[in-house]
RNA sequence: GCCGAUGUAGCUCAGCUGGCUAGAGCAGCUGAUUUGUAAUCAGCAGGUCGUGGGUUCGAGUCCCUCCAUCGGCUCCA
């Protein structure tokens, strides 16, 4: 007998050799029936596989991560079968599950997949999902798995090459065998609706210098109305795609004669973005930094120092001539260099130390053509930028104070749903990075210290890193559920070395001081995007363009109207009226597809007792109340959508 | 940059297998209407069908180039 632990504490002796599935049907009948996948000691297991040791078992249904991952993994191995019987010779790479279904990776030769082919390869996997294959997995020596894979298919050699003997694993089902770890449903029987949703090229191991492979991507369900429900979802997802709404709030625009990845933003934009920066800024101001201003370019020599011009010069905007020939300028991809010679411009002491220079500063980068993404990848940017220059004793309280001040910029905008991660270099390509390895260790020892000491819920991405110090990101995902980096925090023992920063210790001795670089929002392009995915351009009344529409109820209540906006302006309300020939239920429309927060209607009744009647935006009639018991409502809700630093 | 897709009026779209002067709704302009909580009515105007080339008696429709956009990959100072 065997003791098996499950998850809600209970234990339960059953006879070694009992599978996953016996487990489940000692609990419940429904519950076996619902079971897709298991995990025996935290690792996974079919439901068919024997237990022969005690321990602690998952087990997983549709609902679970865990049953989900095993479904569209199990689905993946669906589509390899698939495609090898629609494109005879293909190669099998990997395919795995993901956040939202599964991809595999093939080598299709000379064949291609377009969208016209992903009918005939869904029907093709349901039909094999119909024929209810059972998943079995079986070992397999090295020798046999490269016995198997010689000759036919070369990535596969590859991968069985970096594997232990006595690791390897097979999964089959039908005809269909496959290399595999292991993680299935038990049956294919279980997939009853499949969709292809792209076919995209992945390079060989994510290395752009090696071979693209073809990668199809699908989702399945146990049920066709799952997947109707998912696909629905996705066309809701698309309604909220910021590029759409920018165009619609009249919030900015691109043009293809200024150039990609070069945003327009127009006046609501711009006045969105003012206050944005105006809130950061009264923060800021609080929190001890000074505002700087520099230029948008700089000498060719000033990236040569910093760096950058060696790691990026080639792939970037290229250097800007003059008249002269031996001058070039550069159009600044950052604001670091500026902001050192700041500093330099003076000699410091420790006692001034830390200095917090501050700059909505633009900068523009060359992204490749196919990066390009809206608001949210840009060519040119304006980012949230500054840097902290302080001594290293400052470091740790200076870096948490820029935490707490990225968590206040969140919480202000009601991002709740971020996740942060420390981004670390990638020791194995120390090429990519400059700077002495144990500065680094330092670095990144620092940022680690700082996350746990504030609680963050962080992960530690390798490889991420900037190529001058690691960082730490906050991360918030769009409609898609794609995540982004909006804010970020960057220790940096580099550049203070190579601009030969200095200050006057207590010692009478000159020091190196430390940098920070930070970015609350990241750049107001990508901010202002997700935001607007986030409240689908129902931003909090404070930040609105437009907080209030005077509709009038004809042009003879324009007096009225106008003497409602002078009374609304005085008290800081941002309104407009709208005093046009037409009738009141177009004006209600256009008002409340501009997502406008109020509406006051007036005629002839609130002309008379000096009130107007109010309208909320998606929520209809609030009756009448008097001019300043309105303005009184809208201040009370700013202050309460806005809290001080 | 790479793989796949898309590109018709300011916006959203129609235009079948190539065949008269390319259509609609909204937005715009003009006029009528002066309106009570999500579209008042009528008229007018608006397009070198992304660009350049080719095939054809004939191209929005077929082929190629380039540009831009979208979904991925790679990249992201």
């Amino acid at each position: 007998m065997i003791a098996i632990t499950l998850p809600d504490g209970t234990i339960k002796n059953f006879e070694a050799g009992s599978t996953p599935m016996d487990v489940a049907l000692s609990i419940s009948e429904g519950l076996a029936r619902n079971v897709i996948s298991a995990s025996f000691n935290d690792t996974v297991v079919e439901t068919t596989t024997p237990l022969e040791e005690e321990g602690s078992l998952v087990l997983y249904t549709w609902k679970d991560e865990g049953g989900k991952k095993a479904f569209w993994h199990s689905t993946a191995h669906i589509l390899a079968q698939a495609l090898e019987e629609l494109y005879p010779g293909v190669k099998l790479w990997v395919g795995p599950a993901i956040e939202k279904g599964f991809y595999y990776d093939v080598d299709l030769g000379e064949e291609v997949i377009s969208e016209k082919d992903f009918k005939t390869i869904e029907n093709k996997m349901l039909e094999i999902a119909r024929e209810k294959h059972d998943f079995k997995m079986r070992k397999a020596s090295k020798e046999e798995a490269l016995a198997h894979y010689n000759g036919v298919n070369e990535y596969k050699v590859e991968l069985v090459e970096g594997l232990e003997d006595g690791d390897i694993t097979f999964c089959d089902h039908s005809t269909f065998t496959d290399l595999c770890r292991g993680g299935h449903i038990p049956n294919t029987g279980i997939v009853k609706a499949i969709k292809i949703l792209s076919v995209a090229g992945a390079y060989y191991k994510g290395d752009e210098n090696n071979k693209q492979l073809t990668r199809v991507y699908g989702i399945s369900f146990p049920k066709q109305k799952e997947l109707t429900e998912y696909l629905e979802l996705l066309e809701e997802a698309k309604k909220r795609d910021h590029r759409k709404l920018g165009r619609e709030l009249e919030l900015f625009a691109f043009s293809q004669k200024v150039g990609q990845g070069l945003p327009l933003w127009l006046p609501k934009g711009a006045a969105l973005r003012e206050r944005l920066e105006n809130f950061l800024k009264a923060a800021q101001k609080k929190a001890g930094y000074e505002m700087v201003i520099t230029p948008h370019i700089g000498q060719k020599e000033l990236y040569v120092t910093s760096g950058h011009y060696a790691k990026y010069g080639e792939d970037s905007f290229q250097p800007i001539n003059t008249p002269k020939d031996d001058e070039e300028f550069l159009l600044k991809p950052m604001n670091c260099p500026h902001h050192c010679e700041i500093y330099k411009n003076k000699p410091w002491s420790y006692k001034d130390l830390p200095i917090r220079y501050a700059e909505f500063g633009t900068v523009y980068r060359y992204e490749q053509s196919g990066e390009l993404h809206g608001l949210t990848r840009v060519r040119g940017f304006t980012q949230d930028d500054a840097h902290i220059f302080c001594t290293p004793d400052q470091l740790d309280e200076e870096f948490k104070n820029v935490i707490d001040l990225v968590l206040y910029v969140f919480g202000s905008l009601g991002f709740e749903n971020f996740s942060t991660q420390v981004s670390v270099r990638d020791p194995e390509k120390p090429e990519k990075y400059i700077g002495d390895p144990e500065i680094w260790d330092k670095a990144e020892q620092a940022i680690i210290n700082a996350a746990e000491d504030k609680n963050l819920d962080y992960v530690v991405e390798t490889g991420e890193a900037a190529f001058y110090g690691p960082k730490l990101d906050f991360m918030v995902k769009d409609a898609l559920g794609r995540s982004w980096q909006l804010g970020t925090i960057q220790v940096d023992y580099t550049l203070p070395e190579r601009f030969e920063l200095e200050y006057k210790g207590s010692d009478n001795e000159m020091h190196r001081p430390v940098m920070i670089h930070r970015a609350p929002f990241g750049s107001m392009e990508r901010f202002v995007a997700i935001l607007l995915e986030h409240t689908n351009g129902n931003f909090p009344l404070w930040l609105m363009p437009e907080q209030v529409s005077i509709l009038s109820l004809s042009e003879k209540y324009e007096k009225y109207a106008q003497k409602v906006l002078n009374l609304l302006e005085n008290d800081e309300i941002r309104a407009l009226v709208d005093n046009r020939n037409e009738t009141i239920g177009k004006k209600i429309r256009e008002a409340e597809m501009s997502k406008i927060p109020y509406m006051l209607i007036v005629g002839e009744q609130e002309a008379k007792d000096g009130t107007v009647s109010v309208r909320k935006h998606s929520e209809g009639d609030l009756g009448s109340m008097t001019i300043a018991d309105f303005s009184e409502m809208i201040s009370e809700e700013v202050k309460k959508t806005i809290k001080e630093f």
